[in-house]
DNA sequence: AACGCTAATCTAAACGTTTCGATCATGTCA
DNA sequence: TGACATGATCGAAACGTTTAGATTAGCGTT
């Protein structure tokens, strides 16, 4: 710039002025300033910018999982909202682990980015300690937090499985089994829930021997999988709260030498672009992901705007059971399926 | 650090020895600014860092589509080695789209990125004009870019095709139809050359109307699939040179009534997490994602520690085709199928 | 002609680091 | 005891912007 201002012969706070277009500058100065721009080939340097301005036009995104085909989309959605808006978007891939977290985050705060979505974190104090230091507006997404106050786009899990099981149910299916993921974030406890208040509604015991636990990879849900076949009264029906995990359940299925839904009926946590192709079809809770990334980017997006006053909002949208053709109606002809199939 | 400095009672250059270890400073004074330090909850501003420094530990990562599993995967694993390596990882996506592609590069460029990875790139001239421009290194992912000469990582997509489609012609196929990505990128031109070639080592005809072009979309395969099944003499398989736009494929054969791989055989470019899990499963071109993600990071990282100025480095890496039970030997009983699947 | 008003431009101080060279005390050696 | 190397610390300039406030020029009023 101030190559710029040497070359148009003016001072470096007229090159800002026409740049920025915070001063009217003449007709004159403004070309001789433009002509130097284009023979010098001048760039702004964003960097000082943000030093002075305070302000890095970049947000920081952290996932657990890219490879999870929601936070996929999500992240998808998130980053062209941002773009739109002029905004960079720094991704970071936690793994699921509480320390990576943290590190992420940190490391998102030193670069000093302007707002933050976070999508599943774990204990609400470490996070809160964090956040509250760097001051920049938070959103979380996927998980609630208790410690941490601030805005907030979530599923109602809990409903949301509650319909699914219930469906089950329906179908006849009494003994279901459930694998779910970590216990310790929010979504998994609230999945768990619907669970047990679908078999309770149905007047169903919840039996422990019928609940796995898995940390989210394919390998978790083969195992858990395995458990649950292995079972003396094995289950007519497998849920997974998970959508890694029930690539391990299919293959457990069949590595077993059972067969879907002939055999076993499963359902699972999750949609995912091939669900209605193959088979299997399999019947899924469909998260609204355009909805929830748009949501959590407006939320940032309006603190960014300057609205940091405004008191915490809160979001919980409605899950969607997507009924095909992995389960079957227990009892029933396997001819019978097809008419349970609908939408 | 000011304010440390001021607190501690020492200078703000012994605060910023000590911090980056670059001289030695007393125990004592060490002592009462690390307590400063803590007392404050001081955190180096790193854009401040950047501007004197020249350099921001930060690259930039441009894809098509983050949704494509080729590059959700291609994303992960780079974004893993680069947070291994201290570094923070900018993303957009272009959506295939060559303007939106150079927003974004400019948009990368302007908060000096120390580094660009760019996968898929269109016109060489413009992308060459933009990099030589900015001074940061670049590597290239997925495709070749005449005009830029830099380092690249790519699949020998020709050969990859030319192993797939021989592998149809040795199961008996002869009308083999083909769905190409839009052509003005490189994989997709070379992709169709394993086509050709395949073809005409066989002495079999290349025939136009079952060449069909697509946008990289689900619903682009779909309708290039509808015209290739109402061909009067139809295919009996189907290459996809597209990963998503075999989704496309899929339904359109469900929606005409027919079924795979007993009416017609299906493949494609691109393995993903479920295709051994459901029925079909679909035989593919597996890319070796991780070496590649690896490979990318790894040149770039070469070129960040300082390796400036070693000639461009073109790596080609080969693809791996993994066969299923999509593909049936043509004129055999169907019982046949289940031997010819390998591995 | 003196005055004030407006518009255009400039000067210089920030923003928060890093780093070069200077300063100063301390101990060692002849 | 003086000369000198060594080690610790500091002052101040620089990185490339933005912006408040100062300056200047031009012009209409009285």
């Amino acid at each position: 710039m101030l190559h710029v201002a040497q070359v148009a012969r003016v001072s470096v706070a007229t090159v800002s002025a026409l740049i920025n277009g915070t001063a009217t500058v003449s007709p004159e100065l403004s070309q001789r300033i433009e002509q130097a721009i284009r023979d010098i080939g001048y760039k702004r340097n964003a960097i000082a910018r943000s030093l002075k301005m305070g302000t890095t036009r970049t947000i920081g995104l952290t996932v657990p999982h890219i490879t999870n085909p929601f936070f996929t989309d999500v992240v998808s959605v998130i980053q062209q909202a941002f773009d739109r808006a002029g905004y960079a978007v720094m991704l970071c891939c936690t793994d699921e682990d509480l320390n990576t977290q943290d590190d992420q985050i940190r490391l998102l705060l030193d670069r000093m980015v302007d707002g933050l979505i976070v999508a599943r974190v774990g204990d609400g104090a470490i996070l809160k300690g964090i956040v509250d230091a760097a001051n920049v507006p938070v959103v979380l997404l996927d998980r609630v937090c208790e410690g941490v106050d601030t805005d907030t786009v979530v599923l109602d899990n809990q409903r949301a499985v509650f319909d699914a099981i219930t469906y089950l149910i329906d179908l006849g299916h009494r003994r279901i089994g459930y694998i779910s993921g970590s216990f310790d974030i929010s979504p998994m406890h609230d999945r768990m829930e619907g669970y047990r208040e679908a078999l309770k509604a149905a007047g169903l015991p919840v039996e422990n021997e019928l609940v796995r636990y898995g940390n989210f990879h394919e390998v978790d849900g083969y195992n858990a999988t395995m458990q649950l076949l292995s079972l003396h009264d094995r289950p007519s029906a497998i849920f997974s709260a998970n959508n890694p995990m029930v690539i391990g359940t299919m293959k457990a299925i069949r590595d077993i030498g059972l067969s879907c839904p002939e055999d076993i009926s499963i359902a699972c946590f999750d949609d995912f672009p091939w669900s209605d192709v193959f088979q299997p079809q399999l019947t899924t809770v469909a998260q609204p992901v355009q909805a929830i990334g748009e949501q959590a980017a407006n939320l940032l997006l309006d603190r960014l705007a300057g609205n940091r006053d405004a008191p915490p909002r809160k979001l919980a949208l409605k899950g969607r059971l997507m009924i095909r053709n992995s389960c079957r109606p227990l009892g029933a002809p396997l001819g019978a399926i097809a008419q349970s199939v609908s939408a």
